[in-house]
DNA sequence: TTGAAAGCGCTACCAT
DNA sequence: ATGGTAGCGCTTTCAA
């Protein structure tokens, strides 16, 4: 058997008060009676308090959930969800607190026993869509919990995220100042469980997730204010936010006839397969989302937002939580980055 | 006060062990007692068990630690421990178990005090060198450990990685087949705390860290097969595993005089801070390992290893322990991958 | 400066 | 099918 403090204590023959404050408050005891006790500890090989036993006792963990309303090991995938990560974890680091991946189920109540039973202090949510279950099962346990869609956020959440539709209609704009008028918006799963390519929908909001639903309806916004109506536009739908889903989704619209002059894509990642999949089409103009590294080395065209600044600022929110509620929900700036990837539309 | 089983069991008028039961043994009573349970406890916003509780009686978290002995935010940044880490999380996944990123504080016993404190059932440790006092604090606390250094293993922990010397020896052997001679190596903190820039050894042995050592041993053995002795051959420092850092110390050995015709980096990351630096100097052979995903759009000349294969390895062997312990030692295969960023010396 | 007592919230065994 | 009992290993008053 593992030794425990208690067979420390009887070790040295002090209390096991004594030994857990060797360990947990040295100022408490004599130095000398502190060496003798962890010395004793080494030699039997003592590995210091358990640290589930201390946690209960204690009532805090030291360890902040992160929850990717996707698959866990898609998430690895995603750069822009890596770079959200790295700022979590800069800022937990600082803090000596750990950082609990809890991968979801899809089905949910599976989703909300993974919640249930993963010992943290408090979660950072990265919101990608459906995630209303998780959020509810987090409150269930009257945990602290900070998302990153202002949708998703109730009124005792803190919320880190960009205007996205404001974000999007930069893009747009652009775009549209650059002539275009024929245009499909690329996004990942627009609709549930819709097969990839052209998509009907009465309108932006028809997009069950919210991340979606904003950008769409910003970018419906420039076209509109351009001339150009909702039903003139074409929606693709991805099966996955991947340059491959991307790709495939998008080659039937390029392919067909009077194709889009622009596409805007919900994320870089979908842009860049556009890109991949417009080799025949040049002229074609493509914007993508986010900024990742990518982007640049491909002339993308696209809103950047601060991703590990994200990512440390949901930490901050959780670790550090502001004294005025109000100071709960951050939104962060956005900047329309104009590359080689939109230009005018082509006379043909 | 939040409620607790007990205030469920009084609500409902059973035992304690009854609700639990309700929750975590569905069979040991009647659906109808069960359902009647879980609805009093939904109404009193007792949202399941305390995981801490739970597993200090359970004795098991169903959390799996993965150390970087690095910076954490340092590895998010690394793309190939993102795959590793990205193959963990879907084994991981599949178990149910979650993943505590544990952060490594620089100081030894403070980064001893965060393995012990770490709520887990057993570790994954990305090995970047400087590990033994982790592993040691791993092992002192009892718990299965798997390592990614074969140097790092004891004969109880389990390990998966390459052959990194026959490795470096494959790509330093396709390099001296072009006809090298006058070469440099390159490496991330060959030495603990050197400059950037060339570097006197002795030897490869000189490198502490047991990946750097052994890549540098494969180059060191091709080379001398050419005729190519140490002595001849540069080895250069960097300052960090980044395209920066290797950029900078590799400038000034390109601007020195009588140059290298070929540098062969002990990483892509770092490979391609030479590309960056070599602009100016077209006609030098560079090599990476692990070929990352920018390795093969970059034209770069790389030793592959399987990344997310060993990260679904390391975490398989945590999760379902082999048997036969002799089955706890994994090497993976490895593949010279020949692009254009190598080529016969130029005459000049 | 040290120790005794009282749980933290839960589960597993053994009865009934 | 349900309940009683006995801790899991630790920390924290409080008193000595």
């Amino acid at each position: 058997m593992k030794p425990t403090l208690q067979d420390v204590a009887n070790a040295v023959g002090v209390s096991r008060s004594t030994v857990s404050n060797a360990y947990s408050r040295p100022d408490q005891l004599s130095a000398a009676l502190r060496a003798k006790i962890l010395d004793a500890a080494r030699r039997l090989g003592y590995p210091g308090p358990d640290p589930t036993a201390r946690s209960l006792r204690r009532g805090f963990v030291g360890a902040i959930g992160v929850l990717f309303t996707s698959e866990l090991s898609y998430a690895f995938t995603d750069p822009f969800a890596v770079r959200f990560l790295a700022g979590v974890g800069e800022v937990a680091e600082r803090h000596g607190a750990s950082l609990l991946l809890v991968p979801l189920p899809r089905e949910r109540d599976r989703a909300r026993a993974a919640v249930d039973n993963a010992a943290v202090d408090g979660f950072c949510v990265y919101c990608v869509g459906d995630e209303e279950h998780v959020l509810g099962a987090i409150r269930d346990r009257g945990l602290p919990l900070v998302t990153t869609a202002p949708e998703a956020a109730a009124p005792a959440d803190r919320f880190v995220g960009i205007d996205e539709r404001a974000a999007a209609r930069s893009v747009a704009a652009h775009v549209a100042g650059l002539g275009h008028r024929r245009v499909a918006l690329l996004g990942d799963t627009v609709l549930p469980d819709a097969p990839p390519g052209p998509l009907r929908l009465a309108g932006p909001g028809d997009a069950p997730r919210p991340t979606t639903h904003g950008r769409l309806a910003g970018f419906a916004d420039a076209f509109a204010a351009a001339g150009v109506p909702w039903p003139a536009i074409t929606v693709v739908n991805a099966a996955g936010n991947s340059r491959a889903a991307a790709a495939a989704a998008i080659a039937p619209v390029l392919a067909g006839d009077d194709p889009p002059t622009a596409v805007l894509a919900c994320s870089d990642v979908l842009a860049l397969g556009v890109l991949d999949a417009a080799g025949p089409h040049p002229g074609l103009s493509v914007t993508g989302f986010d900024d990742i590294a990518e982007a640049a080395a491909a002339g993308l065209t696209t809103v950047r937002q601060p991703a590990e600044e994200k990512g440390r600022l949901a930490a901050a929110l959780l670790l550090e939580p502001p004294a005025d509620p109000a100071d709960g929900h951050l939104l962060l700036p956005t900047d329309l980055v104009v590359r080689t990837s939109t230009g005018p539309v082509p006379r043909s």
